[in-house]
DNA sequence: GGATAAACTTCCGCCTCATGGAAGTATTCG
DNA sequence: CGAATACTTCCATGAGGCGGAAGTTTATCC
């Protein structure tokens, strides 16, 4: 009988205008979330049906959404090409390209180029190997920043005050060798800013550890780019001097401020 | 005195809704415009200033837009991340990055990626050397289909029907070189599906011209790959060698059908 | 550095346009 | 082929967007 329990539901105390609500609707398409049906957006925003679609109705004009004949929306391309004037394309992204096919090229593992964003670690790029470590996460997605290679370099670049903030809040442990303890891991970015290069060893996922380095343009870190391998095959030494090359080659071509 | 004579301005019969505001605001940021001020917004659009400031706060709050300390602002990183779960990036784009690069190694030209969308070529990648033909257009942008390389594959590949359509339009002539004559055009289609790639000669920008060749998945051409060079350079027999080892990795990528 | 201009932000009463339940239609599944 | 599910359309109501104007901050110029 289920009951009509719907009262206390989510609605918190926000209606949500028209535009923020299209906003969450698309927001609804994350990582493995790449094609939903009607219904599947109305259950994931919670909003009613008809609501649901008469916004997705608008965003499929407007070319933010488009719907294929098998009914489910996907994103469209309209919103893929202003999504390429983010200042995440500027120069990075199209400079480190080649650089970081390069690398792919000659470890064979999976490389990846992150920002920081929001207190995590953006994947602005990345190259997956069918021969290397299985996929955890698609270009575009956020990861910790304390349990992934690329994480630390970019955390170890902030301020003092900065990573006390991020420590003051509850720390995602996805395997059991995360780093969760504070002190621990203070230790581990001063090592990391020493260095000048993080390690990662089994902290994210089981049987896979990382290697990464930092991208700098006018002295502040503004990347990190790094590799993912088996751990067997995590050859700190070679690695760190392979990427090193890769991270002078993408600084250089960033130019020297913009 | 200006009077008033607001009367015909230029708003047709669309008051537009919210959504489609919010919408036509973030559609102001293509090629070229990455950062805009509020004003620019509002003259870009011909929304009332008010109008812009509230949309674009609504934007910045759900992380479509950010707004920099210049005060302008610029495609947020939200925005960004949904677009990486367009179909676009499905595993064309993933599966065929690194070979993009290998193309960029081998060749040292502009290597480009593009798929057909809404009439026009939609470049989803781009490679650009400093030591080729300077930029034409970035990643995420439209070129038309008859004065690009990829373009001709692209249209090449559709039906008869369609094919008509398009040469029922008028034809932009962005050179002098340009082919806008439709039998013209016919024949050099024909000649594309024969042949299994497409030439351009200074029929984008004077001085360069493009091979490039199709990529299939399920016998449909689902994209193209091509390079950009001088004229001088234009060695049609190897550049077309090159791209069809090429196009045959990313194909084998692909998967068979999904 | 002070004054002027431009760009941006806030405010509020009017009135349009979004709202969502319900009824109707298409699609899928057994 | 019928039942269940998914989707689309409709409409009276009132919540929320509208934009001109006034106020504040930032940029420009001499």
């Amino acid at each position: 009988m289920r009951a009509t329990m719907r009262v206390t539901e989510e609605r918190p105390a926000t209606p949500g205008t028209l535009l923020e609500r299209g906003m969450e609707i698309l927001g609804c398409f994350d990582a493995g979330h790449t094609a939903l049906t009607l219904t599947q957006i109305a259950q994931l925003t919670g909003l009613p049906l008809s609501t649901c679609h008469r916004i997705t109705t608008t965003l499929c004009n407007g070319g933010f959404l488009s719907r294929g004949s098998d009914r489910r929306f996907r994103v469209g391309t309209r919103l893929w090409t202003i999504a390429q004037q983010a200042p995440l394309n500027d120069r990075l992204r199209e400079s480190a390209l080649p650089t970081l096919a390069r690398l792919y090229e000659e470890t064979g593992e999976n490389v990846t180029l992150a920002v920081l964003d929001r207190g995590q670690a953006l994947y602005v790029d990345r190259l997956v190997g069918e021969r290397s470590v299985p996929t955890v996460i698609r270009g575009g997605g956020h990861l910790p920043l304390h349990t992934t290679g690329v994480g630390k370099v970019l955390l170890a670049a902030q301020t003092d005050a900065a990573i006390e903030a991020y420590l003051s809040h509850p720390l995602p442990r996805p395997t059991l060798r995360s780093i969760t303890d504070p002190d621990a891991l203070r230790r581990d970015l001063a090592e990391v800013r020493e260095r000048g290069y993080a390690i990662t060893r089994q902290e994210m996922s089981a049987g896979s550890g990382s290697v990464a380095v930092p991208i700098l343009r006018g002295g502040t870190c503004v990347a990190a780019v790094g590799v993912v391998v088996h751990m067997a095959r995590l050859d700190v030494g070679r690695l760190v001097a392979t990427l090193n090359q890769a991270a002078r080659v993408i600084e250089a071509g960033l130019g020297d401020e913009g």
